[in-house]
RNA sequence: GGGGCUGUAGCUCAAUUGGUUUAGAGUACCGGACUGUCGAUCCGGUGGUUGCGGGUUCGAAUCCCGUCAGCCUCGCCA
């Protein structure tokens, strides 16, 4: 083991400081050996940290042969201590590179505080490796200038919202890991419990719940940077623990949360370099879905969706015309320069499209003078003025159509036109469009289980002036839901939600959830809303997913320190593991199928 | 659970599409040379169950089947 005084680490400066200003400076660095060039007599070393990288000269005229010999020795990610004069390169040696690229320091001591092996790859801007080696040698991964850069912009996106809401008179308040399962939404992470058989806490979804009692225990305004646990699929956008900034606020409407979030998301915007509207767009949920097919829409590119029903009734094309006898709707997207794909192309969209359930994907392309060929070109011609006209395509568009069901056909659509204009390079890379989209429905219908479900929670307000319908038609009723998108991306969402016990009761009703399933699951809501709850409302953001699209990272992955693969697994550490039999036993618990997991 | 892509020295990639290749190169690592490099350079060397298991063939990194892992995605994610 290499031994080194105290005063080795006790470093002036980090290396990535030093400047023409501090020539003749004594120094002391410490820091990862990134790259070593030895001549013989004089040899180089690059120095990183977390900072930047340093040049440290190894002379032995300078430091004695016993340093030379040593320096000599150094392999790539040492760890090393140095002391040495700060000096200058000379106008031909300046490396343009490095910031600290005008000096070098010159070592006259040198420490050896630990070795290292070979690492599996280098963590440098010239070499590359697989994402599960990245995670599987983090540490070494983090070690790279993108990750600690985007990990300390994540630390400073958190600051920067925490300032924003301290501000603001919020109130950071921690909330139980180990809580009570839901009945809803997604799959639970079950913790059994030694003190009581056969029962279990779950990790929260979210803590939503506890910020709406917070709300009745009169802390007013509520916030957490919080972790959230849901046993899904994971996705390049979803992993199974995740963070929100939670935000819950008393005697509060839909416009005070939204400032609120307006400010904050505006402060995390400044940091980061990217614009935020001093007025954010609000769309409905129904023009949101009308319009672009999504209620999440993306609108940095046009290609928005255009109703031509009225118009293709009028052919003879039975696919257009059946879909509408069936009550469905046909509406088209409009390709700028799309007649320049091939017909294998075209046909591509339509086996594409199968796979989000329509029946194919009809195209045409606009031609000089207004004519239609190709594709459907000859059943559209009776109606090719009109579809120019509703359309306004010009020669040389595409027009794709869909035809089926209101909702296949808006979904094939919305996800269309956001393929394409990623595959054509329709989108300016350096956008931020930010969006609210509000009134969405309080229930959707749901097929296979054949009840209403909540489309955001059942804690959700209805709009009063829809709560006449509430029994009637629940279809119709919206709620005072708000969600926030960036570029096509849900970055957060929230509601009023309900204070009033018998409008509460009233939704469990609607929801199929029995008076004693409620009890059950929420009783400590339901008695905390007949003791007095404020009017009250709030928001959730994906931390992660603001932290990425912050950066431009590609993938939540990149800004969380320790993710897991699409398995669930932590590659660092090898979790999730089987474990000693005796804590099973301890746990009364018994693996019943264990050929299952192998 | 379904669909797609990927898997060859520690790492990044080749291997003329089944045939003189003992599976190569760069980098890392080991040894040597070199007092101004900066992704140093030069000389030499170690390093391989081609993810794993079957099969087809005179012959398989290459073709087929299965399986494992990673990524993307559908379902799923109130």
């Amino acid at each position: 083991m290499e031994t080194f005084s105290d005063e080795a680490l006790k470093r002036t400066h980090h290396c990535g400081q030093l400047r023409s200003s501090d020539i003749d400076a004594e120094v002391r660095l410490a820091g990862w050996v990134r790259s070593y060039r030895d001549h013989g007599g004089v040899v180089f070393i690059d120095l990183r940290d977390r900072e930047g990288i340093t040049q440290v000269v190894f002379d032995p005229d300078v430091g004695g042969e016993e340093m030379h010999t040593l320096a000599r020795a150094i392999r790539n990610e040492w760890v090393i201590a140095v002391k040495g004069k700060v000096r200058p390169r000379g106008e031909d040696r300046v490396n343009p590179k490095l910031d600290t690229g005008e000096i070098e320091v010159i070592c006259d001591e040198l420490n050896v505080l630990n070795r290292a092996q070979p690492v599996p790859f280098e963590p440098d801007e010239y070499h590359s490796t697989s994402e599960e080696n990245r995670l599987k040698y983090r540490y070494i991964d983090l070690r790279r200038t993108e990750m600690t850069r985007a990990l300390r912009l994540r630390h400073q996106i958190c600051r920067v919202m925490r300032a924003a809401l301290d501000e603001d008179g919020f109130v950071e308040v921690e909330t139980p890991f180990l809580t009570k399962s839901t009945p809803e939404g997604a799959r639970d992470f079950l913790v059994p419990s030694r003190m009581q058989d056969a029962a279990f806490y779950a990790l929260p979804q979210s803590p939503q719940l506890f910020k709406q009692v917070l709300m009745v225990g009169g802390l007013d305004r509520y916030y957490q940077i919080v972790r959230c646990f849901r046993d899904e699929d994971l996705r390049a956008d979803r992993q199974p623990e995740f963070t929100q900034l939670d935000i819950e606020m008393s005697f509060a409407t839909e416009a005070d949360v939204m400032d609120v979030t307006n400010r904050i998301m505006r402060s995390v915007c400044e940091l980061s370099g990217k614009s935020f509207p001093d007025e954010v767009p609000v769309m409905s949920f129904a023009e949101a879905v009308r319009r672009f097919g999504s209620d999440r829409p993306d609108l940095r590119f046009g290609m928005e969706l255009i109703d031509v029903s009225d118009i293709v009734k009028e052919t003879d094309f039975g696919v257009f015309t059946g879909a509408i006898d069936a009550g469905g709707v046909v509406k088209c997207i409009v390709v700028p320069g799309g007649a320049e794909m091939t017909r294998k192309e075209t046909d591509g969209l339509a086996e594409w499209a199968r796979g989000f359930g329509a029946g194919g994907m009809a195209v045409t392309k606009v031609a000089e003078g207004g004519a239609l060929e190709t594709g459907i070109a000859k059943f559209m011609a009776p109606v090719a003025a009109g579809l120019i006209e509703r359309t306004g395509a010009r020669a040389g568009d595409l027009l794709c159509f869909g035809s089926d069901k209101t909702t296949i056909v808006n979904r094939v659509l919305g996800e269309l036109r956001c393929k394409l204009a990623r595959e054509r390079g329709m989108i300016d890379p350096g956008a931020m469009e930010w969006l609210w989209v509000v009134d969405f429905p309080l229930v959707e219908w749901n097929e296979d289980e054949n009840r209403w479900d909540s489309l955001h929670h059942p804690f959700t307000a209805p709009k009063v002036e829809d709560m006449d319908k509430l029994d009637s038609d629940p279809g119709s009723v919206r709620s005072r839901a708000y969600d926030i998108v960036c570029n096509g991306l849900e970055m957060g969402g929230g509601s009023i939600r309900i204070h009033n016990l018998d409008v509460q009761e009233q939704v469990f009703r609607l929801l199929g959830i029995s008076h004693e399933e409620a009890r059950a699951k929420f009783s400590f809501l339901l008695d905390a809303l007949s003791y007095g709850a404020p009017p009250h409302g709030g928001i959730a953001f994906g931390l992660d997913r603001t932290a990425m699209m912050m950066i431009g990272a590609g993938s939540i992955r990149d800004v969380i320190a320790f993710p897991k693969t699409q398995r669930g697994v932590c590659p660092l550490t090898g979790a999730p593991s089987d474990v000693d039999h005796m804590q099973l036993t301890e746990l009364n618990l018994r693996i019943m199928d264990e050929p299952h997991n192998q």
